[in-house]
DNA sequence: TGTAATAGATTACATCTGTAATCCATGTCC
DNA sequence: GGACATGGATTACAGATGTAATCTATTACA
């Protein structure tokens, strides 16, 4: 499998919908982003036309419409991402990224009394 | 404190000398980067040049050179960064990315327990 | 049946990035 | 003193990105 292309913001949203949930029409991705984009339908149009040519969309036709797939997924973009993004920051810091990344996220009470149990099993199992 | 500005990959690489020692003229940064990266001085000058017109740097003058020194941390930068990583990156998915990460992690005991700390705090601090 | 809405394709255009080159003043070496 | 190296400032230029508008074929409603 070839790596991924580079995703944008922008088009990182409209592959996290297909991801969920695919194939779709050019509309239905439309709508679905309506919720908390304001993107006229042009750009959303642009974005598909674009990660079609960059390769991380397929599409198949149905009637005179496109239903559109992801070609890669959501796995293989999230580790290139994070490549980039970890190692840039953190290098190959995992500690520091994680404590960064716990102090920033809004977590509910269930994640966090879940993190909680899983150091407390990493703490007695002796870690180094 | 105002929020730091975006920081490009390449801008990164220069600030991030900046941030572990300065204030520094041009020159030595671009010595300093010749080890990993072989971009032309005129690249790195054009790279200070930009970080100064976004306000991350800011200089002084020693006889006819600047002095670079940095006008944002490195933690509200990497603070930004991540925050844009994260929900671009895993959305409202965060928390369960962290458990993965967590558990996985080889973490030290220190790191165990600073993180013990932040989710005690963070749960004090009545997350919902 | 004509006309407007829609679909996809192509084009637009400003900004940001990576990566310099050019320009002008000064400092330096012979 | 003159030519060259160096410093900072300005300009360049292609590719990516955000955000559409326009063009053309088709479909669906009045």
């Amino acid at each position: 499998m070839s790596k991924p292309p580079t995703i944008s913001d922008a088009e990182w949203e409209v592959m996290t919908i297909l991801w969920a949930n695919s194939p779709l029409t050019a509309m239905e991705i439309v709508s679905q982003l309506a919720g908390h984009k304001q993107w006229s339908p042009r750009t959303v149009k642009s974005l598909l036309n674009r990660l079609v040519k960059k390769r991380a969309l397929d599409y198949s036709t149905r009637g005179n419409r496109y239903l559109y797939r992801p070609r890669v997924t959501r796995d293989a973009c999230v580790r290139m991402e994070s490549g980039s993004f970890l190692s840039r920051v953190f290098g190959d810091a995992v500690g520091p990224m994680l404590v960064q990344f716990v102090q920033q996220a809004d977590l509910s009470r269930d994640e966090i009394e879940q993190l909680e149990k899983i150091l407390r099993e990493k703490s007695n199992s002796g870690e180094k």
